[in-house]
DNA sequence: CGCGATAATGTACTGCAGTACATAATCGTA
DNA sequence: TACGATTATGTACTGCAGTACATTATCGCG
């Protein structure tokens, strides 16, 4: 028989992620995204083989959803010219506006030091940074880069009030504008 | 009566210092720590009121540790005329041979978002870090090599090889010997 | 229209965890 | 030495979570 409802795999994904972002990873069980989804217990259980391979489906669709949002804005600069303004638009993005999102990308990549099925998750987006910056900087240019990013993330993280502009700008203008040795 | 086993309360910390460290902090229970300890599941609830409690004493015993080696640290350097090499062998330090105490840090920081209880401890190390800075460098300069501290830390924890030290070195020292705008 | 395959569900089983608490052990002191 | 205050323990209770699986619903097709 056809299924009867096609898209209901999806919308468990999409529950699972609901409840990831809200409240965090350690609160995703079959249960919690049930309730979420408004669909019954088995369901949950049916579609997923065990909870991990639900953490995996939801953390893949968080992961896409970071990796489109990514080519936009690669898309939306001339990396080659304005990597400067281009860096602290994202950086503020993220931390001013994806609080949320971001902290989540960020414990992630702390679980997948413990959790080896989760370490593709840790990396995908780096990776995919690194593949936007390689035709802009020199090889070795690119993880400097990357890490500058991390710190001005993180900083912006832990601020109670919003990441200043200026400071972001003025970080990262160290690093891309530094001599070379 | 007095205590039969006085120091039985830090044991029980100390055991679960022992855990988190092994097996990160979502494998903290009243169980595995008694289990740990040697001693009776009674104990471990009979020190500490909740979970919550014990969880903070090892965090606090984590923390004290780590302000610890931050000071031998600050004693073992000249921080006014050589800040670039204490930096990069701080890092190295933390990256390289307590890697997994390192990766806990960042853990309980991205605990702390969630949790309030647990916040006191995403900030102490970095305040008593910068508390150290401040005598070097011009106030507005601490946060930014903080950041830059951060960002060498979650590279060298990212990669599978040890930290290369020259990275380290070529990373904090675009940071610190940047031209002041 | 009915039948079989597939989709979907509800429930029950098992194990673990936190916690409460009645009980026991211990030791200073009168 | 006996008592009682305090320390310490074992166990039982409760709730939640993952998972298995028997059962039911649905639909395409002959």
């Amino acid at each position: 028989m056809a299924p009867r409802d096609p898209d209901r795999r999806q919308r468990i994904a999409d529950a699972a992620v609901t409840v990831i972002e809200r409240d965090g990873v350690l609160a995703l069980s079959h249960r919690s995204v049930a309730t979420e989804a408004g669909v019954p217990l088995g369901s949950t259980t049916y579609y997923f083989e065990d909870l991990d391979a639900l953490l995996v489906a939801a953390l893949e669709r968080i992961s896409d959803h970071e990796l489109r949002v990514l080519d936009e804005w690669a898309a939306t600069w001339d990396l080659t010219t304005q990597l400067e303004d281009a860096l602290v638009s994202l950086v503020l993005g993220y931390t001013n506006t994806q609080r949320e999102r971001s902290i989540l990308e960020y414990e992630v990549h702390m679980l997948a030091y413990r959790r080896a099925s989760l370490r593709p998750f840790g990396d995908r987006w780096e990776t995919a940074f690194a593949e936007l910056l390689r035709p802009v900087l020199a090889p070795e240019e690119v993880p400097i880069v990357i890490a500058s990013f991390d710190a001005t993330m993180l900083h912006g993280l832990g601020l109670a009030k919003p990441l200043n502009d200026e400071w972001a700008r003025n970080y990262l203008r160290r690093i891309l504008r530094a001599p070379q040795p």
